[in-house]
DNA sequence: ACCCGACGTTGCTCTGAAACAAACTCCTGA
DNA sequence: TCAGGAGTTTGTTTCAGAGCAACGTCGGGT
């Protein structure tokens, strides 16, 4: 395996305080891989081995039911440390992770997290940042879930994804991973079905384009407001 | 204000790694106080100023949405720390606590956090440990809102309360603090109707005995069984 | 002792969205 | 080049559960 360039994790939040010598350290123990679409990096309960940063590509983070429905609690992009079980004292990881598009993502053992958290602090405290964010995030989609009516959880479902991963594009901002109408019921708790013919209706009013496994939104702001969000 | 007894944090769980000295340290600088039923203690997006133990009483803790719709998100029993924000680099808190019972807890200005986490490393431990659970759990939640019937997840929440703080009666088990119809329903995005209508026909089939504000699980079993668990 | 407000029950109506069903379209790989 | 599967669309039916309404009842405060 070629030896990994330090200019990988410069800028990054977790490393962002850390020196040259340090990113070296630190990127010398970490092995690389790239993942296919739809390979899943890691199971809900499987005894958790390595913690991971995504480089390039796009994560599901997904609970199953005993009962087979699943849903999508979040995803991940490029920059964020995700499986870090080891900073809540967990010993399996809490969900499935899954790449949604093609991914590349570093790894190291579990047993270098406590050197990593003591060698580096600020590398600790910024986990416990993203943790925070992703709990202020599942707690919002809970109130969202037992709140609000489909087509508004739709509309902030597509909306998040259109803030998390959006990129500009000259008909408006694209979501920049595959998604189908299945993946959006995933994240919605609805069917397939409501999701196309929500998708079908915005896209005859302008709001959004969408072909297979893409979507376009093309007027963001009315899509807001379907999404009931208050200013 | 009486100087408080030791005993009270020995051998709850972020303590029980610390000697008499060091807990007579914590004390000295912990603010004791009481909150009736309902006293709201801190509210979602209010500045983070202190982090807490609650020694005696329930906790609701909740969202509100921005339409004014709230469910609760978990409940918060004796001897567990809450509105540990600082363990997550927010300096706001994201839910509100509230009394549900009459509730006594202990509570220390966030500006002592580093030292706490510094000095007693068990302490941090047990904080992330704590976090990671309550993760977990929310994470379960928000599956179950998106993928169960409301049958099934008025019994899971029924069953949550009365596993997190039920007592023994010669009837069945009972949950030790109030709730009212309106409580479980916003805890499982439903209407109080629904839950009182549900209530009603379990209490009909003797699976439960409420009455205001109280309620009593007299066939456990039946009740995981309508929960939809899987064995 | 009484009143008022909070809490609970029950009946009825109505609708949003699930369930069921059947095609259609695109893409992939043999 | 064609077959098959994955993803999507659209129509129709069905029903769980929300919404509305009205009443019953308990308990705490003056």
């Amino acid at each position: 395996m070629a030896k990994l360039d330090e200019s990988l994790l410069t800028g990054l939040p977790p490393f962002s305080m850390l020196n040259r010598a340090q990113i070296r350290e630190i990127l010398d123990h970490a092995v690389s891989r790239r993942y296919d679409e739809g390979t899943t990096i890691f199971h809900e309960g499987a005894e958790a081995e390595r913690f991971f940063l995504l480089l390039d590509g796009y994560l599901r983070v997904v609970r199953t039911t005993p009962g087979g429905d699943q849903i999508i609690v979040l995803h991940i992009s490029p920059g964020q440390l995700f499986g870090i079980a080891p900073a809540l004292q967990r010993d399996t990881y809490p969900a499935t992770s899954i790449a949604a598009a093609e991914s590349i993502a570093l790894s190291w053992p579990v047993s270098l997290w406590p050197d990593f958290t003591a060698k580096y602090p600020g590398f600790a405290t910024e986990s416990y940042k993203t943790l925070g964010q992703r709990l202020g995030q599942i707690q919002e989609t809970l109130t969202e879930m037992a709140t609000q009516a489909v087509e508004k959880r739709v509309a902030s479902a597509v909306l998040r994804m259109a803030n998390q991963s959006g990129i500009k594009t000259e008909n408006g901002i694209e979501i920049a991973f595959p998604v189908t109408r299945q993946n959006i019921s995933d994240m919605t708790g609805t069917t397939l079905h409501t999701v196309s013919r929500l998708l079908s209706a915005w896209q005859k009013d302008g709001i959004v384009e969408s072909t297979r496994k893409h979507i376009v939104v093309t007027d963001p702001h009315r899509l807001v407001i379907l999404s009931g969000a208050q200013d």
